[in-house]
DNA sequence: ATTTCTGGTTTACGAGTGTACACATCGACC
DNA sequence: GGTCGATGTGTACACTCGTAAACCAGAAAT
């Protein structure tokens, strides 16, 4: 609590991001078993605080927002998609190093990742486009950083993205899975934890027999 | 059209099974991008032709409405999955035998398969629940039927369903994204499926050299 | 032949929603 | 010091929504 209430009906809003605010709380309500097109503009604005009207001086209308949505969610799920990347070069157990940093920052964006897991089928349109593209980004990232991988060095890029695409298909499912049961049921989750990794130690059992031509 | 009109403002809806007229109609518009939560019930009681509050004389409410969905979907994928079955053991080829069934079945039905893909994440909670337990129990048939190959006669059902969720998830995702392509575009649709013979057959191609036991 | 059940109708109400418009307040800039 | 743009507020309007209540036609049962 530093200042508060500036003026007099004034929702100070910490003078200057409210836009962050309008993000923030979408996130927030989308995380209570909410889909994006079931979230209402009053509703979100009750949230931060504002008057119903204020959304639209910074987002043109709630399709706007989603795309904002995307756009910040898939910023963090870069940046975990670098740091995944560092662990797994530093590591003699590439999938457990990838399955664990997962989880570390699956927990630590929460409601970002449940967005991306709800409204990459569900949804209208725009949304599940724009997701749909970044999705795309990160398995063209992570087909590149398995071309270093030695069976795969030759590999062409067709076959690298449908192990990529393989990949990020299954985790996403598990991740979802894990969000659902809250942070309590540790053993549940730990149960996922090893699901996914067997299911990665299966692919890759796969890869050296894989004939990267065609058929 | 048979005898319409029976009474005066009366919409006959064919006389019995208006029941039906409103999943299926709910079936119609959920696959006009819209999540089933941004369904209303005045809505869907237009788009049936009957009065807002009838909807009650058949389902206590919108939720229960949405487990007769999920109901529905699935009695359609059971049967799927038993014509698959045969299709697969009668086939020297039963990878790509799998596939082609598969997307049979997926145009034939895409309404339904769309609303399992799209709330199974999102959505809330009853719904998403029931769509997990029916797909747990697809997972369980596939498993099933798994042990009947060669290699994974002896595994514990533990591998079996690592290996069925692997699928089935994969299978999913791709079914969506060939539903989402609209019934043109034959080539990306080709693509698609092609995509998902290679996927998995880089999974059986991954069971030889697994080691049932564990780690 | 009358009753009763079932599946529908119409009307109505209060709450919630998106958007338009007019006004207030602040920080920054000349 | 005045102007201005960015970011709020408030009121207002026309909709849509869910649900309640009372009524009505035909089918089935007695």
């Amino acid at each position: 609590m530093s200042e508060r209430r500036t003026g007099r009906g004034r929702r100070p809003s910490v003078r200057g991001d409210t836009r962050k605010a309008l993000i923030d709380g979408a996130f927030r309500l989308l995380d209570g078993n909410k889909s994006f097109d079931g979230l209402s503009q009053r509703e979100l604005t009750r949230e931060v605080g504002i008057g119903p009207t204020a959304l639209y001086r910074h987002f043109p209308g709630m399709q706007e927002l989603g795309l904002a949505l995307v756009d910040e969610a898939f910023r963090g799920l870069r940046q975990i998609v670098q740091e995944v990347r560092t662990d797994i070069r530093s590591s003699k157990r590439p999938i457990s190093a990838f399955v664990k940093s997962l989880l570390k920052h699956v927990r630590g964006h929460r409601d970002r990742f449940r967005f991306i897991a709800s409204e990459r089928f569900g949804g209208s349109g725009a949304v599940r486009d724009a997701i749909r593209r970044e999705l795309r980004l990160v398995q063209s990232e992570l087909a590149i950083e398995l071309a270093r991988f030695p069976y795969m060095k030759e590999w062409p890029s067709e076959d690298l993205h449908m192990v990529a695409s393989l990949m990020v298909n299954s985790m996403v499912a598990i991740a979802e899975e894990i969000l659902d049961r809250g942070t309590a049921d540790k053993a549940a989750e730990a149960e996922l934890v090893r699901l996914a990794e067997r299911q990665l130690r299966l692919i890759t059992l796969g890869i050296p027999a894989w004939k990267p031509a065609g058929d």
